[in-house]
Formats: C-alpha cells, sequence, structure tokens
DNA sequence: CGAATATATTTTAAGCTTGAAATAAATTCC
DNA sequence: GGAATTTATTTCAAGCTTAAAATATATTCG
C-alpha cells in the first residue's frame, strides 16, 4: 500500500514525498550548473569554492573541525580540500600555538583574491538561475524554507 | 562590491544567494539523512534506490540511456549502478532485440520484492524528516518549489 | 554494398564523499 | 608524574560522479 512515485516526476505519490522530491529536484538542477560552471570556466569545484567561502569569512582562519563542523562534511573530506588549496597557493596553514594537534587553515593573499573573483562569478550565476523567478516568489520561498530548516533541525533554529 | 555571504548560514547577501543557500542546505540535511539510513539499516545507497526507482516504473525495463536521461546523472555512472545491482541479483539485463548496443535492465522479482521494502522505509524516513513542517506549509512549498523549477527549466514546465 | 557518420555504451582518470582505522597530541585522574 | 581516556587529524577502502577516450553497433548515402 501507497509506494508509488517514490522518486518520480509525474507524480500521485503522499504529499511529503512529493515535497522531498522536487526539493531535491531543484537543488540538484542548479547544483549542477554551478558544478560545471565552476570547472569550465575556472577549473575548480563547488567543495573547494566552500571551504574558500568558510575561510574567507574567518579572517583569522579555521582549524580541520571547524571547516568540517561549517561544511557539515567529514573530516577526512576536509583534509583533502585543504591539500589541494594548499598546492594551489590559496591557503596556508600554520601550527595552531595552543594546540599540537591543530593547525589553522587561512586564505593567502592570492587566495583572497582569487575568491573575490570566483564569488563574483558565482552570484552571477546563482542569479541567473533564478532570474526567472520574481523576488516576491523568492521571498516567500525564503521564508517557507526557514520554517523547514527549523523543523528539520529540531525547532531550536535561527 | 557585494560579495559577503555567499555561503554562510547567518547573513545578509542578497535574496538569490540567500534563497540558493537556504534551498541547497535544507535538501542536504533530508539528503544525509536518507543516505545514512540506507547505509546503516539496508547496506545500499541512495544511487542504487533511485536506479530501482526508475526500473520499478518502467515494467519492461530501461537501457542505459533512458535511465541516465530519468535520473540526470552521467551515462558512465548508470553503468556501474547497474552492474552492482546485476551482482546483487536485483536486476538483470537482457540484449535489446532491436539494437546490439543496448542491453534493457529490469528489475528480477526478487529486485521487485527488495525494491518494496526500501520504498516503504524511504517514504516512512521522508515522513519522519519532515513530520513537524505542517501540511499546510508542505503544500504552499511544494507549489512554490514547482513554480521555481518551471522558471528553472525555461518556462515549458510539468 | 561499403565508407562515413552517428549513436549506445563502457572504460578511465580525477575528484568528492563517507566511515573506520590509525596517529598523535591533550586532558583526566590516580 | 604517568597511565587511561579523549580529541584532532590523517589515511584508507569503497563507492559516487563527471567528462573524455575508446568500443562497438547502426544508420546514411554514394
Amino acid at each position: 500500500m501507497a509506494v508509488e512515485n517514490v522518486s518520480g516526476s509525474g507524480s500521485a505519490g503522499s504529499l511529503d514525498l512529493r515535497l522531498w522530491v522536487r526539493l531535491l529536484g531543484c537543488a540538484r538542477i542548479i547544483e549542477k550548473q554551478l558544478r560545471r560552471n565552476f570547472q569550465e570556466q575556472f577549473d575548480t569545484t563547488l567543495p573547494r569554492f566552500d571551504v574558500m567561502a568558510a575561510l574567507d569569512r574567518a579572517p583569522d582562519g579555521l582549524n580541520m573541525g571547524a571547516l568540517s563542523r561549517a561544511l557539515l562534511v567529514s573530516n577526512g573530506n576536509v583534509t583533502s580540500i585543504v591539500r589541494q588549496l594548499q598546492e594551489q597557493g590559496s591557503v596556508v596553514a600554520r601550527p595552531d600555538p595552543g594546540d599540537g594537534r591543530s593547525a589553522i587553515a587561512a586564505l593567502t593573499p592570492a587566495g583572497k583574491a582569487h575568491f573575490a573573483e570566483l564569488a563574483r562569478a558565482h552570484h552571477q550565476w546563482v542569479r541567473a538561475a533564478l532570474a526567472e523567478f520574481p523576488p516576491d516568489r523568492q521571498e516567500q520561498l525564503l521564508s517557507l524554507l526557514g520554517e523547514l530548516r527549523r523543523s528539520l533541525l529540531g525547532e531550536e533554529g535561527e
């Protein structure tokens, strides 16, 4: 009973399932476009951009644990992304004076400059993707998604 | 100018950027939970479930190209997922009588049974995730996301 | 028919992702 | 102070993902 349309597009499934499928679908459409753009225009990736964005917002740098928590990805994952950013000169890691286990990663000046360029392009891509979706709808959607996020995170939110 | 808060949570970025970040965030929270559940409770993955769901809706089976288009993933990707499903006995591929390049993949009876079980659990997980989000909000959100999807796909929608 | 082209698929290389095992440094508490 | 535990990180194995190169079969059209 009631197992139809688990993942499809044309649909008669239950409300919650349809909502989830549509939410995921919209996110994937945009995400796919952004990933392709990052690859083609800057030879980089969305995860690297995410790490740079997190570091850009943290002038004093972040250690791996903080990055991992900020980005909601596994600890081991951050390691290799930061290594790549170091190799390309966008990030430096200096030892944490207070904790020998940690190093603190931060953007280099070149990294900051590169990130500014990436961020400008990123914003432009997002704006282009959402250009046909009217601002008042965007407001409504933003607000509803805020409610959703709070309910997902267990009501403690914001 | 205007490059702040590209990816963060507390925010003063532009409306479209904030909307995108929030949309992605909500999708990732749920997706992560589903992936973990598939792994822990059934030792399988979301992509495998997606392929099975597509095949479940196609009683006559699908070839790789059709699967790839249905799931919006690359052709080469489908190859390995289908191989795994074949190895575990959930899928069989018989040669396409009309085209020697294609084989048609379909669920085995065991695969159908397994999928029914997975789908039941999947639905339950989604329902649990959205349990705190009231149905009238779900309706609103579903409808707004429908508009968004149409605008993303270039207005030819539905 | 047969060569050129087009299509369906697999393979490959590179990178992301996770969870678990392995290190290594810090902290706790005898 | 030193052993046991906790915490921060890296390494590893397995799987997903893509785009591009390699195959193999179909189709076109001369």
